[in-house]
DNA sequence: TTTGGCACTCTCAGCGGTAGAGTGCTAGCA
DNA sequence: TGCTAGCACTCTACCGCTGAGAGTGCCAAA
């Protein structure tokens, strides 16, 4: 079970207090937009919720709504359409957390123990499984070691004499990299042989184990030429890996975003892919997930980025700040099914926390 | 410079002798269409391309053209439109493919070299150069071994008594996979200690070398218990990777193509997502590629899968039967700038061959 | 405080008319 | 025989209009 302590960020706590039908009334606004996306008015909303006042009463109940900044209008005639601020409230203080279904919760964590899988098929299983169970897009971003630290050294000779540097790190990221056969050579002080290089992998496995880039730089130096040598290519890759900067991102269920009617013209669409293609957008996350565990909700206009108006983000980092730390979560509309969304982000990312 | 030998796929040859006029205008309609993306008309053909005959002459030609099945009318009323088939002739018979700016050439092949990338880095810069290059999206999935061969195993502890595989193979990919510690313990017969492991990864190394998944799976059969144990879970990943299902693409410029206008409507594009996405569709490619290399080019309906009949493909294999193979190529709507994403294709598969 | 009633507003779909682009055909010309 | 000019025809895209429908806001009464 996911543990609810952790309640949804609180980015700007809705300055008022409603009355209990101002609540029943926004609710009922936000709920029935989410699932017919078609602005409501006061007498759908009787009729479907079964209420018990007259379509008046809740016109003025949703026109008091509306000054307070939780209902929009379309255009003068129209029904009313949850604001930003409106979700926002929603989420906080009205919303019901629909409890996982139990056959789904034993589903996911199923095809999670299935097999054994390296972490990046647990990333990729991940966002498909976000996508499939909140009908959102989902991103998973790879876990990255706030401070990567050596574990293992393997160098390996391929076929036509190039020479590779496998590095494990303390959380099990493997990064690998070419070696430039030249300054092998001169590190080496002469062709290296497999002996020679053996040699220098096994001295800096002792001496390397559980040090961070810098540390292993300064500790390279004292070791003989090639294991200096070596010694630097891996400072760099554990440089490499504890850059915050993520380069790949996993996604899926782009196409759930699609089908949505608010992304059909196509162009609102746009912010949409670069977030999830290239992920400088994520990164500026990162940050503020880090501060904060738990799961984050950005609505709609709550994003400083303007291209993402129309869109929420649902998120929550996994790992831990001394291990790896990722992101993952999942995105759509504004008029997202939350409720859902929320306790799926905040599973998926607990099964994530136990596997590594 | 890419080698120019090899031509673009001849999946079905167009039957027909065009006369010269026929030619000229079938290859004037096509480049006006793939810029405008408006159906041209007589009129306009004669003015943009400064032909010397009346727009009358013009219209008896692509009336002629039309009856062979090379143009096509979307009504009565409008301008012609080249077909699959007209677009088939044109690829193969019409096109001048223009020559990559040398600046470009250089441009890319510097992007490549400057770094000491890892191999996945070289696919997502293969992927964003394909896109940026040809404005269109690009696909690129990782090299699958045909025949992944054994080249280095290593065993990790992690912190907590986890244990990593990881082995590289001959082609320099690495995979990694986390050992059952349980069933490791069984097969040392009682808790396996670091010198076991080490004992037990040094006589796989020194036996499994070069060695592909059922041959690695027998030699194991022979070795000690733990070795043996071991050799499985190596045999399985040899499996794994040299399976030919294809889970990871790279993709680039998505946006490129939701910016045609035949994507416009939103519905036309879940094809597109379906193939970036999961690459079910790429593996059906994969056979076809491996039987003869060189670009291929698939035309709308030209491919059995009817979602794509709006879609072209131009894709290329990269690497050798011998070594490691992928696919890489770019995906647009049928009106796409064949002379330009031909050549680029081509080129960046050959760059991606040089550097494996 | 709630309700029913009523006037008002705005969108959406459908309709007709028009302008414009383009075709097909035919008769004449080199 | 091949090319061209002219002409009638067709179809779309666009505009403005209209009526139906949904919904609101407000007011007076319960």
């Amino acid at each position: 079970m996911p543990e609810r302590s952790q309640q949804a960020a609180t980015q700007s706590r809705p300055p008022v207090d409603l009355t209990e039908r101002q609540r029943a009334v926004l609710r009922a606004v936000v709920e029935d937009y989410v699932l017919s996306a078609v602005p409501v008015g006061s007498r759908a909303l009787v009729r479907r919720y079964g209420l018990t006042v007259s379509p008046a009463t809740i016109r003025s109940a949703m026109a008091d709504l509306e000054a307070l900044g939780l209902l929009t209008h379309p255009h003068t005639s129209a029904g009313r359409v949850p604001s930003d601020l409106g979700y926002r409230y929603y989420v906080e203080a009205l919303m019901r957390e629909s409890e996982l279904d139990r056959a789904d919760t034993l589903m996911i964590r199923h095809q999670f123990s299935q097999v054994q899988l390296t972490s990046n098929d647990w990333l990729r299983l991940a966002a498909s499984t976000l996508a499939a169970s909140t009908r959102a897009a989902a991103v998973v971003t790879p876990a990255r070691s706030r401070r990567a630290k050596f574990a293992h050294l393997q160098l390996v000779d391929l076929a036509d004499r190039a020479r590779m540097a496998v590095v494990v790190l303390t959380d099990g990221t493997v990064v690998e990299r070419h070696l430039d056969p030249a300054s092998l050579t001169r590190a080496a002080g002469g062709p290296a042989s497999q002996e020679d290089l053996d040699a220098a992998a096994a001295e800096l496995n002792a001496e390397l184990t559980g040090l961070t880039a810098p540390q292993a730089r300064r500790r390279g130096r004292k070791l003989t030429p090639l294991a200096a040598h070596v010694a630097g290519a891996v400072a760099e890759m554990l440089e490499e890996a504890d850059g915050t900067s993520i380069e790949e991102v996993f996604t899926d269920g782009l196409a759930y975003v699609l089908d949505q009617p608010e992304f059909a013209g196509g162009t609102a669409l746009r912010p949409v892919l670069e977030v999830l293609q290239h992920a400088d957008f994520l990164e500026q996350l990162l940050p503020m997930v880090t501060r904060r565990g738990g799961v984050h909700v950005i609505i709609g206009r709550e994003n400083p980025n303007d291209a993402m108006r129309e869109v929420s983000l649902i998120f929550a980092p996994y790992g831990t700040p001394e291990r790896a730390l990722g992101l993952l979560g999942v995105l759509g509309p504004t008029r997202m099914a939350y409720p859902r969304a929320i306790p799926t982000v905040r599973f998926v990312s607990s099964v994530l926390n136990d596997l590594i």
